[in-house]
This record gives structure tokens, sequence and C-alpha cells, in this order.
DNA sequence: CTTTCGCATCGATGATCTTCGATATATAGA
DNA sequence: TCTATATATCGAAGATCATCGATGCGAAAG
């Protein structure tokens, strides 16, 4: 995923810009990952473990491990490896990204 | 859909915050409806009829009709009849809503 | 009143997604 | 080396979703 969210209100967008944009906000769109992204970003220095994020979420190992994946997969959260762990944490930018894609230019045009 | 898109970094999402937020970002995360948004925005008026989108998008009626539907349900865009017609515009605060909801509040907290 | 046009709904189909147990990989410690 | 822990991957089951043809509904036009 090389670009990511053009902005939605300056133009019809393409199919491509479309399923890129799509993508991320649909990595965004789950209630499990939505919650993942909280956790991580509400965690003590802003990253945390797969293996704490099993418990409060109530779901087994390897769908964590899923979700994290499609989260990283979408540049949302980046993943450290630190010994046996990997401490994840929230993109602010990829985010950013998102919000500037959603921007009503409209403010302007009107 | 009372209210919608409560912040995700100020706090843990509990499981209904986190269901709400995702349902109104998965009516965005598909490509067709990116695109109906973008295609009404950028219409005239800021209003366009179902008609006037399954050329452009290369969809039949009952798909287009079925996304319009997902949107309007999430908020995101509202439908007026006009006669035979139904003008669809969307809804900038719904947009502004996700928009708030994806600020990093941790710009200040750090 | 009949026809036409735009839209919504129904039912079915194929694809995608979430979830999990089982298993593999990697690292740390004994 | 052997064991324990954290993570990733695989394969399968069940649920959800996108799509379409057929059909119904509402409103305008003839």
């Amino acid at each position: 995923m090389e670009f990511c969210c053009a902005p939605l209100f300056e133009g019809v967008l393409d199919q491509e810009q479309a399923e890129e944009t799509a993508a991320t906000l649909a990595a965004l769109g789950d209630p499990t990952r939505l919650r993942i992204v909280s956790m991580l970003a509400a965690s003590p220095d802003g990253a945390a473990c797969g293996c704490d994020l099993e418990e409060p979420l109530g779901l087994s190992q390897p769908t964590v491990s899923h979700h994290l994946k499609i989260l990283r997969d979408a540049g949302l959260i980046v993943g450290e490896r630190e010994g046996r762990w990997v401490h994840y944490r929230v993109v602010p930018e990829r985010i950013m990204d998102i919000q500037h894609a959603l921007t009503p230019a409209n403010l302007a045009a009107v």
C-alpha cells in the first residue's frame, strides 16, 4: 500500500483511489480492531504486546494476531519485536491521513 | 443509530462504543460507497438521484440501492423524494463526527 | 386507467470475513 | 539441549456481505 486516502470531496474518486481509501477505512471498520487501536493508544508508552490484548478482548491468540495483521497491513499500527514480544503502537500520521481525506472541502466551495 | 463515533484516543472503547463507531466506518469502508459519496458531493447542488449513479458505477439498480441504504442507515447521506426521484446528498456533520473521533488526543497528552 | 420510470425489497449465489484449534517459528531461560 | 512463552500461519466452519434478476410500490405522463 503505497499511498492512501485520496480526498473524498475534491472530485469523483476513480476505482483505484476508492479501493485504497476503502481498504484503510475497512481496517478500522471493525469493533475489535477499533478497540485494539484504542487500547494501544491508552497503554503506557503508547505500546502493548499482543499477549496483553487477548484477555481484555476475550478473543483467542490467533484471532488477535489476525486483527493485528490487518491493522499492520493497513499501516495503522507498527510492530517492533523486543525479545519474545512484539510491541505494537499506533501510527498517528496514518490516522491523520484519513482525517484529511474526510475533510469536506465544500466549506470553501459553497 | 442514536449517537456515533466515540473518540478513539480518549480511553479504551467499550464494546458498544466500538460497534457504533465501527458501523459508521464500515459504511465508508467500501469502494463503491466511497465513490457514491464523492459523486454526490461533486454533483450540482450537492445532490443526485440513484438513477444517475448506476451507469458511472457500472452496477445494477438493486446494487446501487443497496449501497445507498447502507449509507442512509449510517446517517452519512439523506434522501429526499421529489416526484419519481429521490435526491441523495451527503451529511457533512456526520463526516465531521468521524473526523473528530479520529483526532489523536495524545498531541496534548504527551 | 394504463403505461412508464425511479426506487425498494426479496431470494439466491458466490465471495469475503471472523473465529478458532492445531501447528510452526522464534526467542529466552534452565 | 530441552522447556516455556509470544507470535505467526494454516485449515476449516460459520457468518456476513456484495451482487443480481425478479418483483412490488409510487408517482408522473399519456
